[in-house]
DNA sequence: TAGTGGTCTAGACCACGGT
DNA sequence: CCGTGGTCTAGACCACTAG
């Protein structure tokens, strides 16, 4: 009944993990592709498919004739691609909840359309704001039908991260991600939040995540203050 | 001397411009992987990597046991990936050129560091504002090395696309992109421009686009109005 | 020159969609 | 059922990096 992984993610996953536990660090080489072949026993079309999810993940990037090298975390934040913040930053990261995941209605603050099915179903709603050392950075809310995730209010989270909770916990991924981008004026509440007076500029940024279960879908409402750390993205064919 | 292109990028361009000169226009389906193998004499592993590419610039999505549907051209603009405007956009859009390309300094505006081989050289500057119908949208700033494009400030560009430009007229394709995001007031000229007052919220987006040629990188500062157009991006594995 | 990534071939089997 | 995309194998040759 539930979908196999593909070895490719199998490898792809284990070696974000030595990655993120620091076992391969930022400038060096990842073994080479003919390596992984002999390890894992594959080709190297699958050891290549599988480090192409790293490099669109932004964990490494390929030098021709020398290897794949880990890149450097930047200290603006690595997010705006797949996955969420835990998984992007490592270091002084702090996140405090403002609302734990519990029950709650499809709210109309979701500024991307929630599929017809999803708003049948119930709906969890959490709440957190991130924080780089102790300057908040970014307000996060995020919304997801009820119906495949069992007893997800009562649990803790892996890591403290969400997406590593889908992931051990449910054996779901984030495979995609859709989102809009605007810059709006801070509202008083968040500008209490976030320190600054209301109508400070605020970066908003609308996102719908895709998850290898069609019936979930994480929308997420995220609000960040730029001006100490800007929202970094990179791309490459 | 010069590099040959991959076969796989061939059959990527020339789908892309099937699809942007309407011949498969958005909700069809693409010749199935198989149909261009038997067409182009190749394998599907180059089809495949060639939709693979168009996959990552939005412009189909595969649908597992169906097909390779052409995306909705969304009404939002469709940035924010590799390539430049006039790619992600094909209907009532406008350009105005407030500066055209000419010899200028490499300004301190630039968002993001220049690489110091192109710090000694010249530099060429230039300027647009981008209309949706009437409404200004985006103001777009652009600064690189004049070493390798010769006679570019002499000629027009192509469909009026900067990146097409570079494509046919010296066959350089952009290969990736870093980027910044920030929310920022409006300065008193922006606002001009915009129609906005001074201090509205504008989106600030420092690029950096790479080529296939390492001696050009453009650098690009944008600045959106996103009130009516919010800029947009997605994201598949 | 040895080892790396970049591209490509010619197959194979599976999972999914629609008929 | 057939045709589609999804994954994978087992090779090959080329272009690039570095000793």
């Amino acid at each position: 009944m539930n979908k196999i992984k593909p070895k490719y993610r199998h490898i792809q996953n284990y070696l974000k993990e030595q990655i993120q536990q620091g076992n391969y660090k930022p400038g060096e080489l990842l073994p080479s592709e003919n390596d992984l072949c002999k390890r894992f026993s594959i080709t190297r079309t699958t050891a290549r498919k599988a480090m192409d999810g790293l490099i669109n993940e932004g964990f490494i990037e390929r030098i021709h004739g020398k290897g794949s090298r880990v890149k450097e975390r930047r200290h603006t934040l690595g997010l705006l691609n797949v996955k969420g913040f835990s998984e992007a930053v490592g270091e002084g990261v702090k996140t405090v909840f403002l609302q734990n995941p519990q029950k709650a209605k499809w709210s109309n603050e979701i500024g991307l359309p929630v599929s017809e099915n999803e708003k049948k179903t119930s709906c969890i709603y959490f709440e957190r704001l991130r924080f780089v050392g102790e300057t908040p950075v970014m307000l996060e809310k995020n919304w997801f039908s009820d119906t495949v995730l069992p007893g997800f209010e009562k649990s803790e989270f892996v890591d403290g991260s969400f997406f590593k909770t889908l992931s051990q916990r449910y054996l779901i991924e984030v495979v995609g991600s859709t989102q809009e981008i605007r810059a709006e004026y801070a509202h008083e509440k968040q500008g209490q939040l976030f320190g600054i007076i209301k109508g400070t500029p605020l970066l908003h940024i609308p996102i719908k995540f895709s998850t290898t279960t069609p019936k979930l879908n994480i929308y997420s409402e995220l609000y960040c203050e730029t001006s100490s750390y800007p929202v970094a993205n990179s791309y490459f064919i």
